[in-house]
DNA sequence: ATGGCAAATTGAATTTGA
C-alpha cells in the first residue's frame, strides 16, 4: 500500500483549522505533522477533525506558541518525543507506524540578528542544530522518514536573492553548512528538492510583509521531507502545495507532501 | 539591528515568528 504524509507549519491550528479541513479533505493524507499548532494537548480540537477520518492524535503542545503534532488515520505503534536543547517547547513528535518512523521536527527560528553572542535565540537555533547532528550521527536509520519546518533554506536557489539574504537567519552560512552536515550525517535524501522539476516553485515560506507575495516571490524553501536512504526506492511522489498561500487568512507556510510506498 | 504582517495572551500592549 502506498502512504500519504503531509508536513505543515499551520501558524495556529484554531486560526487555521477550516484550512487544514479542506487539506484533509482534497489530499487524504494518512498523517498529517503539524508545526506551531500554538495550543496546549488540552485544548486541542481532536473532535473536529476526528469527523474526517483521523482518529489518532500524538501531541506535543504548549501555550501560545510552538507546538507540533501528528495526526493520524492509523494507530501508532509507539510514540515519543526528544527534547533537544532540554527546553520542554513543543518541537518533536515521533511515531513509529509499524517498521516505519516518522519524526516531524519544529528547528528554532532564530530571531534576527545573526550573532550567538547577541542573541540568544540564534545561540540556541546553532545548538539545536548541533545537538540534532550528533542524534543524527550515533544512529543507523532504517525506513525513517524526518520532516518539519527546519527554518533554514540551506541552497542558493532556496530563496529568492542569495546575496540579499546572505545575511539573514534561515539563510546564513553557518546555518546552511550545519543543516548540509545533518543532512550527511544521517544519509538523509532532501526528496522534495530532488524530486521538484526546477521550472517548478521551490519556496515553502512566504513573509506576512509583503502585499502581493505572488508578485515579487520574495519566498523561501523552510520546509523540508527527508527520508533514509533505503526509502528512496519507495518515494512516489512529492508536492508543494503552494496555492494555499493564497486563501484567506493563510498560514505563512505551505503544506509539503510525499506518497511514498509502504 | 529598515519596515512591513499575524496570532496568542491579556485586556491596548507585548511576545513570538523569520
Amino acid at each position: 500500500m502506498a502512504l500519504k504524509i503531509i508536513s505543515w507549519n499551520i501558524n495556529s491550528i484554531r486560526a487555521r483549522l477550516s484550512h487544514l479541513k479542506k487539506i484533509l479533505r482534497t489530499y487524504n493524507p494518512d498523517l498529517i505533522c503539524l508545526q506551531e499548532t500554538k495550543v496546549t494537548n488540552e485544548k486541542f480540537p481532536k473532535e473536529k477533525i476526528k469527523s474526517l477520518g483521523y482518529e489518532f492524535f500524538y501531541l506535543n503542545g504548549i501555550p501560545s506558541y510552538n507546538g507540533v503534532s501528528i495526526i493520524s488515520k492509523i494507530k501508532a505503534d509507539n510514540s515519543g518525543i526528544i527534547e533537544w536543547c532540554q527546553n520542554n517547547d513543543g518541537r518533536h513528535i515521533s511515531i513509529l507506524l509499524r517498521n516505519l518512523t516518522l519524526h516531524n521536527i519544529y528547528i528554532p527560528a532564530g530571531g534576527e540578528l545573526p550573532d550567538p553572542k547577541l542573541n540568544q535565540k540564534f545561540k540556541h537555533k546553532l545548538k539545536f542544530l548541533d545537538e540534532l547532528i550528533s542524534w543524527s550521527t550515533s544512529k543507523t536509520f532504517k525506513k525513517t522518514i524526518i520532516c518539519g519546518d527546519f527554518n533554514i533554506a540551506p541552497f542558493p536557489e532556496d530563496v529568492w536573492s542569495h546575496k540579499q539574504l546572505k545575511n539573514t537567519i534561515s539563510h546564513t552560512e553557518i546555518e546552511r553548512q550545519k543543516l548540509i552536515d545533518l543532512q550527511k550525517s544521517g544519509f538523509w535524501s532532501d526528496i522534495i528538492k530532488e524530486r521538484i522539476k526546477s521550472t517548478d516553485n521551490l519556496f515553502t515560506w512566504w513573509s506576512y510583509r509583503s502585499k502581493n507575495f505572488k508578485i515579487n516571490n520574495r519566498g523561501r524553501r523552510l520546509d523540508h521531507i527527508w527520508i533514509s536512504e533505503d526509502l528512496k526506492k519507495n518515494i512516489i511522489g512529492v508536492k508543494i502545495i503552494d496555492y494555499t498561500r493564497e486563501w484567506e487568512k493563510p498560514s505563512d507556510h505551505v503544506p509539503i507532501f510525499v506518497e511514498i510506498k509502504f
